[in-house]
DNA sequence: GGCCTTATGTGCGGTACCGCACGGAGAAAA
DNA sequence: TTTTCTCCGTGCGGTACCGCACATAAGGCC
């Protein structure tokens, strides 16, 4: 369904029609990378039921996540905010599948209506918001609040409350040692708030959750 | 002159002649606010030759700064991306002089032609890379190196050397204690790099500033 | 079952930064 | 000159996180 994408399903009936036959379903597996950063775009990726994560990676390794796109939003606004290139890494942190559209398409479409670009410019925004509100929560906040706000993210992005990530991954996403997400996790756990094992995340006590992370997760919710 | 600033100057002459009778030039003093997280934006600024910043503060009223405008952007980027307010407070943080547009003229000129939208555009691009750049840096380096890299951006947006601007100020946006910043700062005049009094901050060795500061400096810059 | 890979737990010393308190010094005002 | 205010320097105890080294456990594979 491409109703599943939030941003497609916004649009006008015949823009959609137009745009149907463009639009190709790819499947998304876990780790799959969508482009490196400094990679010239030649796709936008329209999420239906992933995750895509934006991580950010410097020249000595380390990492971290600058923003989180599910079916409510679209991976590579670089290709129609005037620069080619991004500077991030794109890649899946929870599988699934999307609709992916030829930056030529997008163009073209942009020039034949406005409906799209207003979306578009809608949803960068929204993107921008979450990624100052990333780089505050990054200076000012705990682990522990940090992986309540990671945590709470992901789940609005997938149905049911289960999530396939292991605690090395999350590290690399929050950009802190592996052991600190388990020290972290821990905590949740003996909490009652999530049980985990293995790289199976489950959240249990999602009202919990919220009221243990910083107010970074309340300003971005959607 | 409208053509200190960039983007005004990039746009086609016939496009600044009809702009020049509805661009309002205005006074910037320093520590002005534009306007509050949270506010409506009436305008969008153009800045001639004073520096933006655009703050993020916190419930408990900590702050960090999570970019810098000069003149070669724009502030109020949400104004046409979409939301009508912003998560963050833009303040001054040199003072100097900027052009105005209304929001609805700014909207007009959209609609009649394309090429004041692509610059727009391409320079939100910039402004986000230099937001996800803040907060990796946020995450991975040191106050010494988070001065260098302010110091950097700032005196990139400045004519001369000289900077007006305490340490206390400095770690507001940087979000950090007035103490680290004064132990940073003094490392820098230990070995030369800066010389500073009483909230006056002179460069002396900007080549030795570009080596001390982090990568996210050579990343941003323009 | 036994083996190996991967995921998680734990401990230890080190450091960057914090919050706080106070001291000193320059500039401006009285 | 003296006062006052702002800005900067410094010290101290505390904590969050780091890097490293290893121990343990859970599952896949033979």
């Amino acid at each position: 369904m491409l109703q599943q994408n939030q941003i497609l399903a916004a649009l006008p009936k015949e823009v959609q029609a137009r745009l149907h036959p463009l639009l190709e379903l790819v499947q998304m597996p876990l780790g799959k990378v969508l482009y490196e950063s400094g990679d010239t775009l030649r796709h936008v990726y329209f999420p239906a039921d992933c995750i895509i994560s934006l991580l950010y990676v410097m020249e000595d390794g380390a990492s971290a996540e600058i923003s989180v796109v599910g079916n409510e939003g679209i991976v590579g606004v670089a290709l129609f905010m005037g620069g080619e290139s991004t500077p991030s890494r794109a890649v899946v942190q929870s599988a699934g599948s999307a609709y992916r559209l030829l930056g030529q398409s997008l163009k073209n479409e942009f020039n034949r209506h406005g409906s799209f670009l207003v979306l578009m410019l809608r949803y960068t925004q929204a993107l921008i918001t979450q990624m100052a509100q990333t780089a505050v929560c990054n200076r000012h906040h705990t682990i522990d609040q940090q992986l309540c706000r990671w945590l709470l993210l992901s789940m609005d992005r997938l149905a049911g409350n289960k999530l396939t990530m292991t605690q090395e991954l999350i590290a690399n996403m929050l950009g802190v040692r592996r052991e600190g997400v388990t020290d972290a996790a821990g905590k949740l756990q003996k909490l009652g708030v999530i049980r985990y094992s293995r790289g199976q995340i489950t959240v249990i006590d999602r009202p919990q959750l919220e009221t243990l992370s910083c107010e970074c997760y309340a300003v971005v919710k959607l």
